[in-house]
DNA sequence: AAGTCCATCTCGTAT
DNA sequence: ATACGAGGTGGACTT
């Protein structure tokens, strides 16, 4: 059976089905008046009104208002649900240690019940990630400039990493930070600490008087204009560079699921 | 009437039903096959699978798969929700401006579809905040140490604002930086930032040789071991406060709503 | 509208 | 288990 509904249950025949559900490993969808707390990394109440309880088969519970993308009460992944009657009324209940949390839901009117046993393969493909712009540089460093050789990535220095170190045709270092939205003030005084910190590191490396200039690249698809300012002041370059929005598989869309 | 519900519907019926939800600004819940696409601040893709529809009369659109807390896919509130039939094939689409964000939704098996005007005129209320530390300290400044007396609260400085600022029994200026959970490395960084900030400030100001001392204290209820080390490094204090866990108002439970 | 910062952040990944 | 950083962060608040 794919899936199993109950309308307007009393909170006998609920538990009963709640119970089934979590013995099944099933997902549990309840649109129901509840009252809630919850006590661990904060402490929470949220008194009766009704709300949409879900509770996934991986331990995730979520009980989310008519308002907004996240949920008003959660628990984590591995987290423990159990459900009960106390005085005829029903009881769900999430916990978990590491941190010690306890998420409480007594149920009043329930309206609706519903489990299934999920059938989803897939995994979520997506691109524009800064990661994306790395792999798309190492692969062709020419974007950045032309003669441009990467030598690293994720060059470990005392406040960070340094997301792609290089040389450009005249062997000068480069320092690469990457963002792969609009760059802020913030990535600028990044890559100015990770380009002092690699400069440090360089001069207790080599106390060669005849070293390279070392070149600091901010590279980002655009910039605020008071980062753009600020960047000017510390000698730092900009390069214009979108992050690659492609799938890696563009998969074929196939209907044999259904 | 509080609810209505679909079960298996084809998609014709369920259009009906989907367009009657939108229109009435009801919450709406399908448990369907479907395939998904979003373009926007990123860009992805999720092949046919079984999937948690829920948009909600605000705007939100969440796709659950039965793993995490986070949706695979969403869309923020005020985002608009419209659907369609295209050769038969039920859509539903999301967009918004600002940033320009495109999420659709092509269906397959509809097992489920519900829709209901939720009621909940509660807020979620809640404690252990650092804001609550904050009010806390500012009312019992004595829990910091014998004599310190706050000054200001949110004090600007270049590179972001003091938690609170204070002096102690000799008057010497305290720089306090609140966290409301273990503080790690970077709290320590962010606290030396402020009091190099505020040292430069106070330099700007007074030339005086003859001035007070500044302490730098991070307040937190633990702290991390590398933290620790490079807090005594810099010269920065440790005081262990712990949030205040209590909730503002204490309800009582009313069972009158059901 | 844009920027800033907190969060029961979540989630991935490396240690 | 813990630490660290990214996120389509979300969401509240300020400018």
């Amino acid at each position: 059976m794919k899936y199993k509904i109950l309308e307007n249950p009393n909170h006998e025949k609920a538990y009963e089905l709640v119970l089934e559900a979590l013995r099944k490993k099933a997902t549990l969808y309840l649109f129901a008046s509840c009252k809630i707390e919850y006590e661990g990394r904060a402490l929470s109440q949220l008194n009766w009104g009704e709300r949409i309880i879900i509770i996934k088969p991986d331990g995730s519970f979520l009980v989310h208002q008519d308002k907004k993308v996240e949920p008003v009460n959660w628990q984590p992944p591995k987290s423990k649900a159990r459900t009960y009657l106390k005085n005829k009324t029903l009881f769900l209940e999430s916990h978990r240690k590491t941190p010690k949390e306890l998420l409480t839901v007594e149920l009043g009117e329930i309206h609706l019940i519903h489990y299934a046993n999920i059938e989803d393969f897939e995994e979520l493909e997506q691109a524009g990630y800064e990661k994306d712009m790395g792999d798309m540089i190492m692969k062709t460093p020419h974007i950045i400039e032309e003669g441009f050789k990467p030598t690293a990535r994720e060059y470990s220095v005392e406040h960070g990493f340094i997301d792609i170190l290089g040389k450009d045709k005249d062997n000068n270092l480069m320092v690469l930070e990457l963002k792969c939205r609009k760059a802020g003030i913030s990535a600028v005084k990044q890559l100015k600490r990770y380009l002092t910190d690699f400069e440090d590191s360089e001069k207790a490396l080599t106390e060669d008087v005849n070293k390279k200039e070392i070149r600091g690249l901010l590279v980002a698809p655009s910039i605020d204009e008071d980062a753009k300012e600020l960047m000017e002041d510390e000698g730092i370059e900009f390069v214009s560079v979108e992050p690659p929005k492609e799938l890696k598989r563009d998969k074929k869309v196939t209907l044999d699921f259904f």
